[in-house]
DNA sequence: GTAATTTCTGGAAACGATTCCTAATTCTAA
DNA sequence: TTAGAATTAGGAATCGTTTCCAGAAATTAC
């Protein structure tokens, strides 16, 4: 088959000089006469040579690649983070492995095993919980720069991209009270992360300022994904008091509150408010103008690529703060009808 | 930082052995001794050692890395390709290098180029055209096997994973006719690619089954991608003789489309009859009972799994056939009010 | 007990580059 | 003309493995 790889041997022989000399001219290095670069040059394009990536990483002890660890790449968001950094990346030399850890625990601990093997220069990592006290070893024993995707980092010596999550949640919940709402429910995820906590923060905050008391059995929260807040929904809305607004967080809680209003034949703007936490693709053709709270998942992509470029040339880790905005539109408006 | 890389050396030293020991050990070779065998277990569980799968690669010329390049991740059916395809070669041992080439013929060239340098075992690519003279020459010089999604292969030494979309679109539209449409609109992608012209044949086939002519005017192939679709669906739906039904393919397209639909006022499944070719996320829930044509990504990405896997191993290149399905929701029985 | 065989182990040569060190060459200055 | 400095080129070590080869040790057969 290709057995016949051009190696740098095959060059200097072609041009009559040593290896060295041939790296020499190929790194661009400053001590190396006109005509030897020319003969090299010559032999290089007449065999059509190109390095070996592998053969260079090994000796420089580099790989110019950055491992991109995610729960789900099927998530719309992160697909566009991935995809965003990647591009990123590329322009810096970079080539960017892309691994899946499926929410599970034990998966995202192998996969940082498996980074390590690769010696990958950097990780980007979307981590399941942060809490666990195996991150900060983890982490640790990887012997790269991490940089963690809206996680709190604590002691440890990595860059985040975090997102402000609070300001968005605050003013979408203070424009649902403007509404006259006052039982607001909350639907999202696992409480002991980030985004959960800094979420129900801008709502408790709205509520604070308006002194409103928080009713918390409209609080739901628990896991990521849709069939939590399927189940949650479900029972919001089969009580007796109703709440009159629903803040979903996340795509996949967004999902399985529509789908569970949906069954119950509510409709949101119309019978209930809501806002959803993130936008998906077509948001705005496909919803019948749901309000939400957005943020740019390409920025995020572009800052954890620069986040982890800095890291590898020996910055001090930093964070990037993303901001989110309410985009609020027609079914924040549905009357209360408490 | 984490300069104290431990080696197959230390693990010699410790043990008090060869490295060649160590390594026949570990590669779990016959010919090493019980007592062999305890004492390099005992000094690798003692320093933790993890063998430097760079070195690994570059001795055995195997990168256990596969290559999946993709004009766009963002699209949520290749997204979950992607993500199917990793989790299988992940089982197999193999990482996946993810690339974009974002539409873009140059930067796939590029793409292959780089892959070839980093020495993929294979790559799993679906390619922004499959006609050019040049696709030929890139696989054949990449010197490793390919399999190329949904794009007819021509002599090329390669696998292919292609969707009947055909049969799913002939389904759709005998439908749509039963329902009493003559006059149906068809907007999809470039027609120079399998995909386009297999959806094309399907639609034909149908039209021609019930001694229907071809409005040609109301066929648009053109561009993948939002725009091309919105700009045909508005002229379609702006000039005196309207389509009764309309077929588009793809996710962009469908979006575009419905766009332009959302604009103009017409509902889908009221006004005029919709049947969307591919779903994506939360079909079910976003949209208002919309017909689709569907095919499975998941199995997409293990089959390319599997015949990259296969063509690694030197078996000979085959084709693996996704059926499409017709499901017919209410948006096929809009009135035709021809 | 010796010879022939089988098991096991260590040494060394790859894999394909980079880079340090040294020596040859050219150049400058006295 | 020659000593010294500055360029330039080649040789060899190195990165961390695997694997071939040869030889030592252990086993078996006679």
């Amino acid at each position: 088959m290709g057995k016949n790889r051009i190696t740098i041997h095959d060059v200097a022989a072609k041009a009559g000089v040593a290896i060295s000399s041939v790296s020499r001219v190929l790194s661009g290095h400053l001590d190396v006469s006109d005509k030897m670069r020319a003969k090299v040059e010559a032999a290089v394009a007449e065999l059509g040579y190109e390095p070996d990536h592998l053969a260079q990483s090994l000796r420089k002890g580099a790989t110019n690649t950055i491992g991109f660890m995610i729960r789900d790449i099927t998530n719309p968001l992160f697909s566009i983070v991935a995809q965003s950094a990647e591009h990123e990346l590329r322009k810096a030399g970079y080539s960017m492995i892309l691994i899946n850890s499926h929410g599970d625990l034990d998966a995202e601990k192998e996969n940082f095993s498996l980074l390590k093997r690769r010696r990958v220069d950097g990780v980007i990592a979307s981590l399941v919980s942060e809490d666990s006290p195996y991150v900060r070893n983890t982490v640790k024993e990887l012997g790269a720069p991490v940089v963690l995707l809206d996680r709190e980092v604590t002691g440890l010596n990595a860059s985040a991209v975090i997102c402000d999550h609070a300001q968005g949640v605050k003013n979408a919940t203070t424009d649902l009270i403007k509404n006259g709402h006052k039982q607001i429910a909350f639907v999202s995820g696992r409480k002991d992360v980030f985004i959960s906590r800094n979420r129900i923060k801008g709502f408790e905050e709205a509520m604070s300022d308006a002194k409103i008391k928080i009713n918390e059995n409209l609080i739901r929260l628990g896991e990521f994904g849709e069939e939590f807040s399927y189940e949650q929904t479900k029972e919001l809305f089969s009580s007796k008091k109703k709440p009159t607004a629903l803040i979903t967080g996340g795509i996949g809680a967004s999902t399985g509150a529509l789908r569970a209003l949906k069954e119950l034949r509510i409709k949101p703007g119309k019978d209930v408010a809501f806002v959803a936490l993130d936008e998906w693709p077509m948001f705005d053709v496909l919803t019948s103008d749901l309000s939400s709270v957005y943020r740019d998942p390409e920025e995020m992509g572009r800052q954890s690529a620069r986040l982890i470029l800095e890291l590898i040339s020996d910055k001090a880790p930093s964070q990037a703060v993303i901001p989110t905005t309410y985009r609020p539109r027609s079914s924040s408006k549905a009357l209360s009808h408490a």
